[in-house]
DNA sequence: TCTGCCGGCGCG
DNA sequence: AAAGCGCGCCGGCAGA
């Protein structure tokens, strides 16, 4: 469990100040790297990553295996009795805000019969208990390393970062924008569609950028809508329209990532933004300033290796679906996703006519649609594949009745809110008001497609965590190469291949260009063992796409056959 | 002037 | 072609 030794062996490491205490043994502050390096095999025990881990980093070493007590904990709480009830229910001690353990920095190594003097390894304990507790601590104990190891890959591509070109950004900035006028800073092309925009209206101050307002200017000219969103304006036939449009993309590329982003966000061509492990609900990874999870595509091409180095961008086509076949072991689903595209499958099957009614199917099915085509495709699917179906099925119902639900290793869904329940229980009262019978139907609806998409959603994210930990596993494994770089992204990354980027279904690595194809197998590898490790010899697999980016240019690679 | 909410849209 | 899941971020705006 832990590396070394278990709960009973532990030494204790203090962080705080500027002393290392071992125990009650102080260590030097230089000699912390040491310590670290001198136990490559230790499993580290610490509260928090973002801290520790990252100290650790700074200080020029890195470490193999973690244990994140905030991170655990928050799966554990409800993974067991998705109340929050029992030792960690939220009576305990120890939380995420403990300041005591979160403000000393503290961390635990694999030792020999140290005295368990802290609260930290006091949490380690009941955290294990826990486990051990569970109806399944394998698939438990797989949930938690993952997500630490998550951890210790967030803070490190905190620190290596994303190579960004400044240079290309521009560009593709200045080619879709315009020159900023010197005067405003209003980019010319937006300038322009703003002007045609007011004449069609007939309204030559209205402000674009004010929803209500633009509503307003819209009706004024005759043009039925009931907002401004895009997919509304779409269909309506007026002169306006087609530039309205145009200026809200252009308005939304310059707003979220225009020229402000670029000088707040990249440094000495470096992108680094922070990640959040575990921030999203399902277990999905959030991410905080500079929207590195919201970087349009469009921008792509401003990511770009150093010279001599190249990045390995890969990601995994249908992620989602393939999740679904794989945890409801449905074969027949299985089969269709066998090779590279799953919705060609389906429609092989015979159970829809095309690629694109495949698609819509899918996610109809994934999300919950009740109308439109999606929403009538899904039935046909229910008959091509019960089992899956069945799976989504069951964790809707579940959630619409106020029940919660698990992703494949363990990850519990939050139960209802006391809001959410007192409408069920007054909307089942004799005689309730019908107005409250259908908002509370509503909210079971809402309920059920987050239940139905959360276990596969969270599954998924899963799955991603086990391809993204063999991976840095792999990736160590290839050893440094080459001379040190000239940048400032760390020594720590200076000379190895390293992760540079993950988007729920997507990794870069960024790595010395003699090691290209080493780092490519490397990808490929670890999809294949996480694929192993969530659902063993279930015949399931997850076929990436695969791009090396050379600093002169995409070369991409033929799919495998 | 500050704070929090909302519409809208980018990503998966 | 369509509105079903999960996010973060921005500007506008209403209320404090």
């Amino acid at each position: 469990m832990l590396g070394r030794g278990d709960a009973g062996s532990l030494e204790l490491v203090d962080l705080s100040g500027d002393g290392v205490e071992s125990g009650r043994r102080p260590w030097p502050a230089a000699d912390a790297a040491a310590v670290v390096t001198a136990r490559p095999d230790t499993r580290w025990v610490w509260a928090d990553s973002a801290r520790a881990y990252r100290s650790i980093l700074r200080a020029g070493s890195r470490v193999a295996r973690a244990w994140d007590l905030r991170l655990c904990r928050r799966i554990l709480r409800t993974a067991v009795d998705p109340a929050g009830r029992g030792p960690l229910g939220p009576a305990d001690a120890w939380d995420d805000t403990a300041p005591s353990i979160e403000d000393e920095g503290l961390f635990v190594v694999g030792a020999q019969d140290e005295p368990s003097v802290d609260e930290a390894v006091a949490e380690l304990r009941r955290q294990l208990r826990t486990v051990a507790s569970a109806p399944d601590p394998t698939r438990l104990t797989l949930l938690l390393h993952g997500e630490s190891a998550g951890a210790l890959v967030a803070e490190e591509m905190h620190l290596a970062g994303l190579p960004w070109d400044a240079q290309v950004h521009e560009r593709i900035l200045t080619d879709t924008l315009g020159q900023r006028s010197p005067a405003s800073g209003v980019p010319e092309r937006m300038a322009e569609l703003a002007d045609h925009v007011r004449a069609a209206l007939g309204d030559d101050t209205v402000n674009l950028d004010s929803p209500p307002k633009l509503l307003r200017a819209l009706r004024r000219a005759g043009i039925q809508v009931a907002s401004t969103s895009r997919w509304e304006l779409a269909d309506q036939p007026h002169p306006a329209i087609e530039p309205l449009l145009e200026y809200k993309r252009l308005a939304r590329l310059l707003v979220a990532n225009g020229w402000a982003w670029l000088q707040e966000w990249v440094r000495d061509g470096r992108f680094r933004p922070v990640y959040v492990p575990g921030g999203v609900v399902t277990g999905r990874w959030a991410s905080s300033g500079g929207g590195a999870l919201q970087i349009p595509r469009l921008l792509r091409p401003a990511v770009r290796p150093d010279r001599g180095w190249v990045i390995v961008d890969a990601d995994v086509a249908q992620l989602e679906p393939r999740v679904l076949a794989g945890m409801s072991r449905d074969l027949r689903m299985a089969e269709a996703a066998r090779g590279r595209d799953l919705y060609a499958g389906i429609v092989a099957a015979g159970a829809v006519s095309t690629r694109e009614e495949a698609k819509y199917a899918v996610l109809g099915a994934m999300y919950g649609a009740t109308t439109g085509q999606s929403g009538r495709l899904v039935p046909r699917l229910r008959r091509a594949y019960p089992v899956a179906m069945r799976l989504v099925d069951d964790a809707a119902s579940a959630g619409e009745d106020g029940g919660t639900v698990q992703t494949w290793l363990g990850r519990a869904a939050p139960q209802p809110d006391a809001e959410w329940l007192d409408l069920a229980s007054a909307a089942g009262a004799e005689g309730a008001d019908p107005l409250v019978r259908d908002r509370a139907r509503r909210a079971a609806g809402d309920r059920g497609r987050f239940t139905r998409n959360f276990i596969v959603q969270g599954t998924a994210a899963e799955w991603a965590l086990c391809w993204l930990a063999e991976l840095r596993a792999r990736l160590d494994a290839l050893g440094a190469v080459g001379a040190p770089r000239a940048d400032r992204s760390g020594e720590v990354f200076a000379t190895r291949p390293h992760l540079v980027f993950f988007l729920h279904d997507e990794v870069m690595v960024h790595a010395p260009r003699e090691m290209a194809d080493a780092v490519r197998a490397a990808v490929e590898a670890a999809a294949e063992a996480a694929g192993r490790r969530m659902f063993g010899s279930f015949p399931i697999d997850f076929p990436l796409d695969v791009r090396v980016i050379e600093t002169d240019g995409v070369t991409p690679h033929d799919p495998p056959g």
